[in-house]
Formats: structure tokens, C-alpha cells, sequence
DNA sequence: CTGAAAGCGCTTACAG
DNA sequence: CTGAAAGCGCTTACAG
């Protein structure tokens, strides 16, 4: 850049110090009032405005959250994005922004977002691996995990929602209000926290009845849903038996209603069909999906109000766990139309 | 943060001067083989990572790329992020992230993203306005607009995409595929530019047909599926004739074809729809909708380029517009079954 | 190939 | 209420 205006030009303009200077922009002691006017006016004056990285370095303070996501690219990010910039944003935080998944071919992977750049980090990936929370953890560094519980010895903040609780409600409701008895469960990945929680509740659910589990009535989706289609798929060429479909997310609904109607099963007449989260998607489906609304959006403001929490050196909720709603649409049986 | 490592531990540790400590890790110049070994020795014990903050100071650039966006919460945004992020992140730059919608009651509005923080600003928003551009552009600092051109004067890179040759098309093809001739054309807010242009296209493929236009069919749906209901409502209870709506995006269609469902008109035997974007959801409606593919994560990624053309010095193209095409599907009464 | 030194543009005790 | 000075943790000529 060509020379910028630096804190010593508005000084000069403004016949102060530049510590005045620097006491009006932050408000940080009393000024007289003739010279705050004089540096307000040689501040307009100049178009100044104060370099970031000189502030941070002189006031240890990067005033930036730094925000870690598996995939930036997932559907289910816009609303926890759109909470966690909100917040942030009010709170006169920055935002800088990483996805875990884009790996770089070839380059050492420095670390991209930690100590030497934010406040404190807000994590939605299994790209934290246990030691570098260790590490974070050990040295004090604020961090707040979504949707995913910290390593058992770590104290790390966590804001979640109460997936068992909503895979019980919807499984229930597909058994008490529509007969179903053979539901299969439509997994996420492996070591997806919401899909085993889920899966928690929906066998909880089951028990409740006093219905058997039955293994080969769970198998997976990806939460994605190509994969759940070839799942479906899978489960029909091998004959099993169901009457209901549970899937641990929405986008496998997609696949899910597809196959099925491939094969010539209505939904819901002979299977019913019930998801999880509501995205934005879920009411546009033939027929519209009957599914558990996750606020996901609120996931993201609470977790940066805890991180913020932790950053002031104030005491953080351990664990959050946000209510989800029971939405009941057609795809399980419900609403039909006459 | 406690006492984290400085490059003064590592020299120290390695033996060598901070000033060689630099050369390693930046790889800035030539360093014995010893030495060097020692300095990464001592970075991996140390667990060092140099300090964001100093390092921009010293070198005068900040490696960080500034995204302005109008609203972070749109599913628009999705795939935009998802290329930005890409590109961004292969090329070793950071991303801050500020949306514009979220106004600060009270605070005064600093300015969120500029020289201070970046070294280049990446806009899809109307909020930099001329007065801001202009500034911008006088003082050389990179900028690089999407979906929107630049104000007169200025040159200032821009990224956009087909919108007219794409909604003369899709037009086009209701006109001659389906015999449209009263077709309305629901656009977006009053200022977007990419409502503009796919209006031109509309006229275009009118005028190619030597159909008269009409005023009375052109109205707004704000690119919201609410505002989109709404107008069609309008349509319907002022008696307007028409026998397709060409909406300027794909959320609009959503109440499009709710509103045309309700007053008892059959889409497309009625009324023949396309859209515009190809969102997600596009293909899930009742009936899919006929589209015109929007390759927006390109647009993300061909915006970065020409960011980081102008950073390095290098010439940019004043103007990307990216391909669009045309995905028939039934809303306009192709590809229907039977 | 290497080190001492200046400097990046701020904030923050410290002294007044 | 105000200024001079130290210092934040690096990079980068400069001299060797």
C-alpha cells in the first residue's frame, strides 16, 4: 500500500501525541475535548484508520475469532454461520474463517488458525485431533466445540442439541401414531457424535415399546443422499422387512424417498419416512418431510457467546444442549391430504 | 495468552540469530544445513508459530483476503464460500469474513474490512458504495467485485455470470418449446444487478419472437419465496393474463408454484415456470424446475484469482462472465411422464 | 551463510 | 489531562 496514514500523521494534523491520539480512538482515558474534536476532525481528515496488526501486536489482543469447519460447502453451515457472524460481529469481534476439509497438495500444513492469529477458536470438525486440543487446552487458549463433545480429560466448552432426546420423540411417533415396527435407522459417519445420539434415541425409542433392535436395521446414509439412495437400495435388494424409515439427517431423505419410489413403495402409505435437522429443503419434498427441527443457527450464537465468556477470562457453561421441535409433516403418515 | 514461544526462544534454543531463525522458516535466503536443522528442532519443542500480528507488521502484508457479503446467511452463499475458501487457502491467504446485514445498533461503524486488515477485498454486497470504491481505488488497494459492476469510472475487476444469454434462453425456450407468449418475469430488489440483466434477456427473446412487452408483466418478487407468493397472488386476483412466469431466481419459483397450486392452476399445463440459479433444491420441487445453472462456486473461485492478480502486482481482467446453462426439467411442461 | 540493528504502527505503564 | 519512551514479535536491508 502506499502510504497509509499512520497514528503519527493524525497526531501531527491534530498538534497532539500520538497517545492522545490513541486514548480518544479507544476511549481508553479521559480527553480534553478540543483535542479529541482536533483528532476526530484530523481522523476524517486523513481517512484514518488504525492498523490491525499493530494494535494486536502492541495490545495482545487479536480481537478475531477464528472459525474451523469440516467443509464450508455444507448446506447445514449457512445458518450456523449466519448465528456465529452475528454475534461475533456485535461484539466487535472478527472473523476468520478455515475449512479443514481443502487439503493443501504438497505444502506442510501450518497451523492455520490458533494462538498466533485469534482469541479463541470455534470448532465444527474432527480436524481438532485430541492432541492439539490437548495443547490448546494446556496453554489456556479459549475453544468451544459444536456439535461434538471434547476428549473425556479436557474441559472444553460444547454446544450441541438434544439429538437423543428428538430421534426418541420422532422414532415414538412413527410407532404410537402410525403402527410402524420395523424402522430402519439411516446412520451418518462413523464417528459422527449427532448420528450415534441419534441413534441413542432411536433405540431408546424402540425399547420403550418393548420393540427388539434389530442390527440389520441400521446401516448408512453418510448423511448425504447418494449414499443413503445406494443404502436403500441395498436394503430392498436384501429383502428386509420395514415399514418406516429413520434418517439421521434430511439429505438422506432425498435419497432415501427416491429409492423407495424407484421400487414402487409409496411414502407414506407403505413406508413411512421421518429426518432429522429440517433444512431448509424439508418442507419441498413430495411428500413434505416429517422430520426434528435442530436450531442450528442458535447452535452458532451460543457457541460464540461461550467463547467470548472464556475469552474475558469469565466462567463458560461446560455444555450446552439447545431443545429441538417434532415437525410434523405428511412423510410420516401425518397431514394427508383427505 | 501465557508466555507463548517468541522467535527469541527458538534462536535461542537453535543457537542461531532470530534473524536466521526468519530465513528458515520463510525460506528467504540460504541457511546451513545445521543450522537449519537445529531451528526446526527447536520450532517443533517449542511448538512454535510465529506470531501472525508481528509478521504482518514487519513484512507489511497481512496474507488475509477481506469477503464482504450482504447477508452471510443466504443458500446462495454456500457454494460461493465454498470456491472463495478454496482458492484462498491453496494460495496460503486467511480469510475474514463480515456480513453487512448485521448493522450495530449504536456502535459506530468502523470500518470492518479494508487496508488495515487486508491485503484485498472480495465484494458481493452493495454496501462498499461509490464513495468507498472510489477511495479504495485511489489508493491502489485490491478490490474485486462479484455479481455487480463497478461504478463508471472506476476500474475494478468484476466476476459475474451469463445472466442474459441464459434468461434469453430459458425464455426462449418457453416462447418455442411450449408456445409461451404471455410471460411474466418476476424480478428480484430494484438495484441487483443480476435481476437487471436476466431482465434484458427476457426482453431479448421477446423481441426475437416479435412479442410485444408488457409492462404489466413484469413484477417483483424481491428473489424471496414469500415476496414471490405474494406477487403471483397480485397477478392472479388482477385478472393478468399469462400462461408462464419466468422468475429470476429459484427461491421465488418455491412461491410461485405454491400460489399457482392454490388459485387451482396446473403447473406446466397451465402455466409453465423457470427459474434461475439451479439451487439445491431446484430439482426437488413439484415439478422439478427448468432452470438456468448459475456455476456460482466458479464464480468464487475466478473472484480470488483476480484478486490475487491485483495483489501480486499482476494485470487482471476487468470482466469475467462465467457460462451459464440450461437444465430442462418439467416445470416448463418438458420431460413429463407418460 | 550469518548477526546486529532498524523499523513496522500501534498500546500502555510511567512520570508529570 | 498529556507526552516521552519502552515494547509487542517479527522482517529486512546492511555489513561482514
Amino acid at each position: 500500500m502506499p502510504n497509509r496514514a499512520t497514528i503519527e500523521d493524525v497526531a501531527r494534523q491534530a498538534q497532539v501525541s500520538i497517545s492522545t491520539v490513541s486514548r480518544v480512538l479507544n476511549a481508553s482515558a479521559p480527553v480534553d475535548d478540543e483535542a479529541k474534536a482536533r483528532v476526530l476532525d484530523a481522523v476524517t481528515n486523513l481517512n484514518y484508520t488504525p492498523h490491525s496488526a499493530a494494535r494486536m501486536l502492541a495490545s495482545r489482543k487479536t480481537n478475531t475469532l477464528g472459525l474451523l469447519l469440516l467443509d464450508i460447502g455444507g448446506e447445514f453451515y449457512t445458518p450456523l454461520l449466519r448465528g456465529i457472524e452475528a454475534v461475533a460481529s456485535d461484539a466487535g469481534f472478527d472473523l476468520l474463517i478455515h475449512s479443514t476439509r481443502t487439503s493443501h497438495a504438497g505444502l506442510i500444513p501450518r497451523r492455520a488458525l490458533g494462538e498466533h492469529n485469534t482469541d479463541g477458536l470455534l470448532a465444527f470438525t474432527d480436524a481438532l485431533d485430541t492432541a492439539e486440543l490437548t495443547r490448546l487446552n494446556q496453554i489456556g487458549f479459549p475453544v468451544v466445540l459444536m456439535h461434538q463433545s471434547p476428549p473425556p480429560a479436557l474441559e472444553i466448552p460444547c454446544v450441541s442439541i438434544e439429538n437423543k432426546t428428538g430421534a426418541r420423540q420422532v422414532v415414538d411417533h412413527l410407532i404410537t401414531a402410525h403402527g410402524a415396527r420395523r424402522i430402519v435407522y439411516l446412520r451418518g459417519p462413523q464417528q459422527n457424535e449427532d448420528s450415534k445420539d441419534r441413534e441413542k434415541g432411536y433405540r431408546a425409542a424402540l425399547k420403550d415399546h418393548g420393540i427388539p433392535f434389530d442390527p440389520m436395521l441400521v446401516v448408512s446414509g453418510e448423511f448425504e443422499s447418494t449414499q443413503a439412495y445406494v443404502a436403500v437400495k441395498g436394503l430392498l435388494d436384501r429383502q428386509v422387512v420395514f415399514d418406516a424409515i429413520f434418517t439421521g439427517d434430511d439429505d438422506s431423505a432425498i435419497g432415501v424417498i427416491q429409492a423407495l419410489k424407484e421400487a414402487g413403495r409409496r411414502v407414506p402409505e407403505d413406508v413411512a419416512i421421518a429426518g432429522f435437522d429440517d433444512s431448509l429443503f424439508a418442507r419441498l419434498l413430495t411428500p413434505p418431510l416429517t422430520t426434528v427441527r435442530a436450531p442450528i443457527e442458535q447452535v452458532g450464537r451460543e457457541a460464540v457467546c461461550q467463547l467470548i465468556h472464556l475469552i474475558r477470562g469469565e466462567p463458560a457453561e461446560p455444555r450446552t444442549i439447545l431443545p429441538v421441535e417434532l415437525i410434523l409433516r405428511s412423510s410420516c403418515g401425518c397431514n394427508l391430504p383427505g
